[in-house]
RNA sequence: GGGCGCGUAGCUCAGUUGGUUAGAGCGCCUGCUUCACACGCAGGAGGUCGUAGGUUCGAGUCCUGCCGCGCCCACCA
């Protein structure tokens, strides 16, 4: 059989999975640190490693991947290290939801079973990123894959938190945390998502010692007032002056507790009282510290009440605050209840309610490390794009605070500290101690809290490298060239990265950072699972293939915007894969029948009109291809191609070469033109549809022996100046508008498509030879016996359709000439609005002296070319025969 | 309470520094089984660019107000 022949429908599904596994077994992106070529590296955002791939990794795939196959085509030494991030909390609860469901807990397991089950879990579940990810074409270089849990980059983790601490940038202490009663963890701000959610206002009474009056305190949470110490007034606030230093007692615990002044209260906010809980609430946690206020935490860490909570000890922290409203009530100290919105901060994993607690954890000193990550933006030495995203880095930079690491799980870097149990001195090392270094005590405990999951994705860019080794792999790669991500990640990982990244290597760690949108439905709403609007990219990508979902989510990728993705969206990409496929076929089935062997031709003679103009389109799509590349404007890259490929390659260029091939009885010499573009198209083409390119390049390169083993590593076609042909573009141009002219009043004419009509042409020196040239073309493609005239036509003589190039006469019936009477009225109608605007344009003495020259010049001619057309219009209209 | 973004054809969206009848895909209408493709071919209809002002010789594009929508950040009980 042909080694060519082609199934008459694309049908992905054969071919896909076929070269997936063949660009992975034959190592054709594996990396080479000593490849010629400039360096192009990138890191991949590391997925979760127990998830699976959903809608949003799919775009960003694609996009980093179209990207790094035009890298490598242009002849970089590129670099996409692949890898997965091991997600303490999110992978610790699914683990603990697996034992649940085997009625274990991780406590009962203790804590080497439990982390001995989640290397378990990942071994069998965390290959599913990586398969997947190979399905879709991602040209990454699997000898490189990582996770932040290698034994290599928990190094890199214990190297930083150890340099850290020794710099005074890491330190421990007791302070205020948001607290996950569920994951029973500290969490950092960045973790908490806020809701507004409705709740009340509860104004309480408490008793002033010694005068008959109350202080009314308005709160959003009752229960937290049994472990009051204090109540607060303004200083300056004149109408409680007279009670600073007394005391009040505290309804329900019955203590005294003082009045103090202090700015915590705002004079202008309820009644300018506020109950101090420092155990319970941030700005009372300050506010206790400067008046050496007692901390009563009341409420504990599973979120229950504690004993110091009296007789609501033991009580779920809801159901406490409904009895200590109503024992509150009972008591009469109730003074009024509003309906109030508060913005209640949840746990981002499993939105449980927070619990402000104090409590002693691990801490990033920030400041000192914001400070160069701002000013190497400031220097563009770190480019966001789209550029807007800069001032929002810049916002969450100044305004940094400091970050908890802490975390109190146990799957993830454990923190390297050690605790004496003799003197109780801290130890932080990188290896582990045998001895206490200050009193020698073997007796050391380290410290059981692992690292937030940020802190090893922090370091990403260059642990993954090898960092702090100084290896081959760091020094070739590093920084890296791009990182493409979300906006979600904004703060919690690419501030970080650059923050770690000039902290720990002195420069950054990637010098451009494109952000891009988050693909939507139809409907434009976020694809979340609790919608059940998720388009799984699997599914998707069997019902249409890997690479129209690929081109569907480029055509909606524009810089700044979000992505909607449609089934029709991907529908219409399958069916450009289609008709690529079937322009193939018909190449393929034509070579076949002239006996011309598979090849990569060089171009043959440009003779013809259409080769010279196919060859300047080419380059015009191979520069707008490379220019959308380079500017991350996906869409563009799409719509470009797609132009390039139907409407002028497949549309026009390939149905005249079906009638040259027709008049010499197949393939002519200028076969050579025809693949050569077709090529050179299939390479623009790769970066957005692997897959496909790959299928058809292979085919038509078969018999080549000197040629790259794969299209990924061909040359990335560039635009070619020889081959760009102004004159062949404006004489096709015309071609183009004599067919179409013809074409549109038949069908307006409602001539039947395979009756040959008859007419005339008028037209002048170069038009005219252009159309006689051109006789049999515009014979086969606008199924039209046209005879060729000089000059216009005469008049009277039923003029169809007139432009300032040519007259077109044809003889119709004299049926249906209402509706191209009405149309001729129409374009008269728009062509007086055209000129008076234009003539009022160029009276106009102000526009004239302050507009371009180049401006008022191309509105003069055009202008002429309106007022030709308009009295070749009007005597068309007249000549028609009267209604 | 701050900050950002959006509102362009029935739908989803482009429109790079203000400049010459505002574009695409899908959908819609008409006609075609033309020997690569009905996942197709040919032709067509459809927009006073949210609104009111302003700057300018010239505004979808720049500025201001307003209306509608979305997002991010924020310790005021």
């Amino acid at each position: 059989m042909f080694p060519m022949h082609l199934e008459k429908v694309y049908e992905p599904q054969r071919f896909e999975p076929r070269w997936a596994q063949w660009w992975v077994e034959s190592r054709l992106f594996e990396c080479r640190t000593d490849a010629p070529g400039t360096v192009f590296s990138l890191v991949i955002p590391p997925p979760n490693v127990t998830g699976s791939l959903h809608m949003g990794h799919m775009l960003e795939h694609t996009e980093i991947d179209a990207t790094i196959r035009w890298r490598r085509m242009l002849g970089y030494k590129t670099l996409w290290l692949p890898g997965t991030d091991h997600a303490g909390i999110a992978t610790q609860m699914v683990v603990e939801r697996e034992l649940a469901k085997e009625g274990l807990d991780r406590r009962r397991l203790g804590r080497e079973e439990f982390e001995r089950r989640v290397w378990q879990w990942k071994e069998t579940y965390g290959g599913t990123i990586k398969r997947q990810m190979i399905r879709l074409g991602a040209s990454c270089d699997w000898s490189r894959e990582r996770f932040t849990l290698d034994p290599g980059l928990s190094n890199a983790v214990r190297e930083v938190f150890v340099r850290l601490y020794e710099k005074g940038l890491i330190y421990r202490g007791e302070y205020m945390v948001n607290w996950c009663p569920r994951c029973q963890t500290a969490l950092s701000d960045l973790e908490v998502v806020r809701e507004d959610t409705p709740g009340n206002l509860w104004h309480i009474r408490y008793p002033v010692n010694g005068l008959d009056r109350f202080l009314v305190v308005a709160t959003t949470r009752p229960e937290t007032m049994l472990g009051d110490t204090a109540v607060a007034v303004n200083p300056r606030d004149e109408r409680y002056l007279g009670l600073h230093g007394r005391t009040v007692r505290l309804p329900l615990m019955e203590r005294d507790i003082p009045i103090i002044a202090d700015e915590l209260a705002d004079p202008e906010f309820g009644t300018g009282v506020v109950k101090v809980t420092p155990a319970h609430d941030p700005n009372d946690f300050e506010a206790g510290r400067r008046h050496n206020l007692p901390k009563i935490q009341v409420i504990g860490e599973n979120g229950s009440m504690t004993s110091e909570a009296g007789r609501y000890a033991g009580l779920d922290r809801f159901e406490a605050r409904r009895r200590v409203v109503a024992d509150l009530e009972d008591l009469g100290l109730i003074e009024k209840i509003e309906p109030y919105q508060v913005a209640l901060g949840k746990c981002q994993r499993c939105k449980t309610v927070l619990e402000p607690l104090v409590s002693t954890q691990w801490f990033v000193r920030t400041k000192p490390l914001a400070e160069p990550a701002i000013r190497a933006v400031e220097q563009g030495r770190i480019r966001f794009i789209p550029e807007t995203w800069t001032k929002v880095y810049f916002e969450w930079m100044h305004n940094i605070r400091d970050w908890c690491i802490s975390r109190q799980l146990w799957w993830g870097h454990r923190i390297p500290a050690w605790y004496c149990a003799d003197c109780s001195a801290t130890t932080v090392a990188r290896t582990t101690p045998e001895r206490c270094p200050r009193c020698a005590a073997p007796r050391l405990e380290q410290d059981p809290d692992v690292l937030d999951t940020w802190f090893s994705s922090a370091l990403w860019p260059f642990s993954t490298l090898g960092w702090p080794e100084d290896t081959e792999d760091l020094r070739t790669f590093y920084p890296t060239s791009l990182l493409i991500t979300g906006f979600d990640i904004l703060f919690f990982w690419v501030a970080r990265m650059i923050m770690m990244g000039l902290e720990c290597t002195g420069e950054v760690p990637f010098r451009e950072v494109y952000i891009h949108g988050l693909v939507r439905d139809a409907e434009r709403q976020k694809m979340s699972k609790t919608r059940g609007n998720v388009i799984d990219p699997l599914e998707v990508t069997e019902k249409y293939g890997t690479d129209a979902v690929r081109l569907a989510l480029l055509m909606g990728a524009a810089p700044g915007t979000d992505i909607v993705l449609t089934e029709e969206r991907m529908e219409s990409a399958r069916n450009f894969a289609n008709k690529i496929w079937n322009a193939a076929r018909f190449l393929f089935l034509n070579m076949e029948r002239c006996g011309v062997t598979p090849c990569l031709p060089e171009p043959g003679e440009r003779e013809m009109l259409e080769d010279r103009w196919i060859f300047s389109r080419l380059t015009r799509c191979a520069e707008a291809a490379n220019r959308a590349l380079e500017q991350y404007r996906y869409h563009d890259l799409a719509q470009a191609l797609w132009q390039f490929l139907w409407h002028e390659f497949c549309d026009w260029y390939v149905e005249i070469k079906k009638l040259r091939f027709r008049e010499n009885s197949g393939l002519t010499a200028d076969w050579r033109n025809v693949l050569f573009v077709f090529e050179r198209a299939l390479r623009l083409l790769h970066p957005a549809m692997p897959f496909l390119t790959e299928e058809l390049w292979q085919r038509l390169a078969a018999g080549e022996a000197a040629r790259p083993a794969s299209i990924a590593l061909a040359a990335y076609p560039q635009p070619d100046a020889p081959y760009l042909d102004e004159a062949a573009e404006r004489d096709m141009a015309l071609l183009q508008e004599i067919i179409i002219a013809v074409r549109n009043l038949r069908a307006q004419m409602k001539v039947d498509p395979k009756a040959p009509l008859e007419g005339a042409l008028y037209a002048q020196n170069r038009a005219l030879d252009l159309a006689r040239g051109h006789a049999e073309v515009i014979r086969r493609l606008a199924n039209v016996e046209l005879s060729f005239h000089a000059g216009t036509a005469p008049r009277g003589e039923g003029v169809l359709r007139a432009t300032p190039d040519f007259d077109l006469v044809l003889r119709v019936p004299a049926t249906q000439l209402e509706a191209l009477r009405r149309r001729l009225e129409k374009e008269i109608r728009q062509l007086e609005s055209v000129i008076a605007s234009s003539r009022r344009q160029l009276e106009d003495r102000e526009f004239l002296s302050r507009a371009p020259a180049h401006v008022t010049e191309g509105i003069r001619s055009k202008l002429a070319d309106y007022e030709a057309q308009l009295i070749k219009s009007r005597s068309a209209l007249e000549a028609l025969p009267p209604a």
